[in-house]
DNA sequence: TTAAATTTTAACCATTTGGTTAAAAATAAT
DNA sequence: ATTATTTTTAACCAAATGGTTAAAATTTAA
């Protein structure tokens, strides 16, 4: 008879999740995570064991939503301007829905590298990384594009489209951008990001 | 009479610095920074008060040191190109010698945007950027590059060669590149985001 | 309805943390 | 050489921290 409340569970996670997005595994508390669920912070202990077992399994779904829909994209049987369109717009809406997304996992993984290197690397893209390259090697040929290796190719794609969100007070206070204007500029960035790297790839 | 020790002093700062970046300001711990420098934790706060004060200092280092040439560059009196050429030249061979540097940058920014963003706000940006544009529309009513706002030309740039760094630990394991390999694709990026660059301009 | 199992709680614990105090040690001034 | 000042240290402190324990409360099973 396994009676784990499903709810307090669902509960605490989602309160762990955003405390741990805004302080970081170092500084976030977990009385706080307690008292923003609002359970006792023995509860959470019965529920996660510990501070780093509730942080693994945040993490590890952190992660998963800033890669999801890459393979898949990656993968799709799409011409490749088609692919870059998706991937950039995808990624786009999903920080937009998710701003402090980038900033969490990439910090946590500078703190940690290695534990978090087994994880990355358990995520396909590969095969993916060479499907790509395929795709892309034969665009070449067609002389469609101009030569540009995969992997540089898909880290001008990211850099493109996270790193604004990462730098977001970087450039509001260079800028002198409000939070409307900011907003403005990174949804003006779907169609720019597109152009530019179809500019970069004739 | 004043005589502060100024070797004590630098060896506590560089090496706070180091364990700041390392671990940023909720993970650091005075008693290592202490340990490490080969002083009493007294000592530390007989030099620098208290943990946010040292930070602070560190913190303000840091990031002149993530922005230093940046408006020198911007200001210079150069062709466009050559401009955005130096810019990357410069930023990634700084970021090659300080790798950790915007990481810790731009996480400590995010989580204390407000405080922050008023030093950011003293940098001189706003006028070399004006000059930027001017430069810009300069060049498009010339016919040389295609219309783009100064804004997002400085966000393409700074994505292209910041990021790299920040993901470090993500673009190994997902490109399955161990350390020279990694290395070796910074290096080839000073002349592909430049090339990049160029292209999306043209 | 009672007993068993599970969830939740309040209280507690040992360790860690940033910071303080006062004295020892070192340096500078007279 | 003595005194004054500054630097450095060891010891100490209160509060915070992640985690534990045992009992109360709730739910489930019989």
């Amino acid at each position: 008879m396994k009676r784990k409340d499903k709810n307090t569970e669902q509960v605490i996670l989602q309160t762990a999740r955003k405390i741990f997005i805004q302080k970081g595994l170092a500084g976030a508390r977990m009385q706080d995570i307690a008292d923003q669920a609002g359970f006792n912070k023995a509860l959470v202990h019965y529920y996660f064991t510990s501070k780093d077992k509730l942080f693994d399994l945040v993490f590890e779904h952190e992660m998963s939503n800033l890669f999801s829909n890459l393979v898949a994209i990656m993968s799709a049987d799409l011409p490749l301007f088609e692919k870059i369109e998706n991937i950039v717009s995808l990624d786009i809406d999903r920080l937009t829905q998710f701003p402090g997304l980038p900033i969490f996992v990439l910090n946590e993984m500078s703190r940690n590298p290695d534990v978090i290197l087994k994880r990355v690397k358990k995520i396909p893209v590969q095969k993916v990384m060479n499907g790509f390259q395929k795709q892309i090697n034969s665009e070449i040929k067609k002389g469609t594009i101009k030569k540009i290796t995969a992997d540089q190719l898909f880290i001008n794609i990211q850099s493109l489209c996270i790193f604004p969100f990462i730098a977001r007070p970087m450039i509001k206070g260079l800028l002198q951008l409000d939070d409307k204007a900011y907003l403005a500029m990174i949804e003006k960035r779907k169609t720019e990001v597109f152009q530019s790297l179809v500019y970069q790839c004739h």
